[in-house]
DNA sequence: GTTGACAACCAAAACGTTTTGGTTTATACT
DNA sequence: AGTATAAACCAAAACGTTTTGGTTGTCAAC
């Protein structure tokens, strides 16, 4: 089997203690035993075993992250960024990551009581935080540590980060305003999530400051994938008085919803204009290039996991809130529409 | 501090290996105690502890997972999908997944290497592949379970799921050539993955079955992003004999090269056949939507994962070799070639 | 009325660390 | 010579489980 502290001790002739106490550099050790030993720890081959650590030392040293799969094929360049910016932090800072992808509903709080209750982690991270969020209520009541990417109803009492969603549909609102657009559609994601309460007030309000009301039947829900995207875009174009522009909540809805009107016919930024938010690497060289809203998804991953960390080591008390300022991405798919204005 | 099992013990008067044992369901603790002890139990709220229960078992119940993170900003539906099917199957199976995301590099082979020497996992899976593969050497050289996605030069000894992807490529070849493609281009993954050299090998045996071959200055080497496929299919599409199909290795760089193709007014599937691999949701929903090979990343996740776990148990002993084949997915990126044949 | 079988229970060891609270020995100071 | 200080070491407890190898008591069978 692997070599213990206990064969370094019999080897070099000293007890578990000091050789403990010499690979975790105490200065009661001498110089040359601290040497001798590292060195024939080194030779041996010797690599602690984490789990008699964590249990000694009540501590995981890893988080938590449940990543929600909406559907069976879960494929969203969104959550890998995400992920890599979680993860490329957690192990810069020396935590593992423990991963689990649930859809949402009652299996996915048993995964959060597993990892809780059964101390498998630190602390975890939320992501897409929903109005009412029940893994955040039992969070709370258990007092475990944790950081939320998103926003809830109930907005106090943890950490979070998120993106100013409300400015964000605000910059949309104004540029297609400044475009000419008058008849405005919008297809947002699921009613649960709080982002999208955030995105609809931002447009709606944004738009009102140029005087223009979005109608109801304008206003779709879907469920952030493409093909959503597609379908709901396709509804839209079809109407009798079609929307000169789409405001898409995610970039790859607005995909989906270039796809619907390239169908029809219609060029994008010319004969209708669409619009997304993220700004995932795609949008860049989609045909054509998506306008949209910044996210810095990768940044916002290694913010949310640094603020984790601190919090469970104790190196932050109060909660803390930010909230970022997105960026107006302006390319190809949005242009002045030359119709005429009802 | 939260309940122990010696907590219980004291509650109900009995020792703590009854404890243990009645709650492990053995048969040696009378009905009554062991209704008593899980009833306490769970009026309590007790819960293992995960750690302590690993230590004495000697087993993690956990598997890990490197995933290469190419570039900073890594965005891949692929791996997303591919991850909801290795998560799904390994909490169904009552195991945890360890997710790393590193860069390939000398920081990545020691994310292994922590994994293994500490114990931390009882298997990994190794995704994407490399002709050379540094960590399956390693994996080999120490005799810990894993199961590769993909293959390598070295293709024994292990158990390991693929598509065949030499296979998938001639069916792009037939199906270009049985549109009167002759001029023919690619844009491959980096050279020194496995699956770039079994495509290329499929895509050029696949021609030459119709008499077609690849002339060296129309092969391109990408890095798997839609941003080379944009840069590489520009390129392509610049040469003085414009190529009439590009085959992509992949369904990102495919869309890249179709959005090269749109911004300089061809129509792809008229003008330009482009065709993909991998069939990632995205791919159905692109405009024109995409002519590709069809690999069941999901399925093939949950497969792989299924597959290491009975390793871990024992369930299996023999090495698994599983190579899939892909089927063609016939859309509208492709189309006849009028243009005249030299 | 001894023997054997069985049911129900348990003390102690083990897993591999870290930490607590020491002891021993040598050296320096009065 | 006696005392204080410091350097180097260590035995044992602890973390929370599971497993090993028992013991005790009851009852049936001969």
């Amino acid at each position: 089997m692997s070599v213990s502290i206990k064969d370094i001790a019999k080897k070099v002739n000293r007890s578990i203690t000091t050789v403990s106490r010499a690979l975790n550099d105490y200065d009661d050790v001498s110089p040359e035993t601290k040497q001798l030993i590292v060195e024939t720890a080194k030779e041996m081959g010797y690599f602690p075993n984490t789990f008699a650590q964590r249990l000694q030392k009540q501590k995981t040293e890893t988080i938590g992250l449940v990543i929600p799969t909406f559907s069976p094929r879960f494929s969203d360049p969104f959550f890998s960024e995400l992920l890599a910016g979680i993860g490329n932090k957690a192990a810069d800072l020396g935590f593992d990551l423990l991963v689990s992808t649930r859809s949402p509903g009652p299996q996915e709080i048993e995964t959060y009581k597993k990892l809780i209750d059964g101390r498998r982690v630190d602390g975890v991270i939320v992501v897409r935080t929903r109005k009412q969020d029940a893994r955040i209520e039992y969070l709370l009541e258990n007092d475990f540590p944790f950081v939320a990417f998103g926003r809830t109803d109930l907005e106090n009492g943890y950490s979070y980060v998120d993106e100013d969603g409300s400015f964000g549909m605000q910059l949309i609102a104004d540029h297609l305003a400044s475009l000419n657009h008058r008849l405005i559609a919008c297809i947002l994601p699921p009613h649960n999530l709080t982002f999208t309460q955030k995105r609809l007030d931002g447009l709606r309000n944004g738009l009102a400051n140029h005087d223009i009301y979005l109608q109801e039947d304008y206003i779709k829900w879907g469920d952030l994938t493409q093909r959503s995207g597609y379908e709901l875009g396709g509804i839209l174009l079809d109407l009798k008085e079609r929307p000169t522009a789409i405001a898409a909540c995610n970039d790859l809805m607005a995909f989906g919803a270039m796809s619907a009107a390239q169908e029809r016919g219609l060029e994008v930024g010319k004969d209708v204009s669409i619009t997304g938010f993220d700004d995932i690497p795609m949008s860049e060289y989609s045909h054509p290039a998506l306008t949209t809203v910044n996210q810095p998804v990768y940044q916002i991953g290694a913010m949310v996991c640094e603020m984790l960390i601190k919090i469970i080591r104790d190196e932050i008390n109060e909660t803390q809130k930010v909230l970022l300022k997105p960026k107006l991405v302006i390319r190809q798919s949005t242009g002045f529409n030359h119709s005429k204005i009802y």
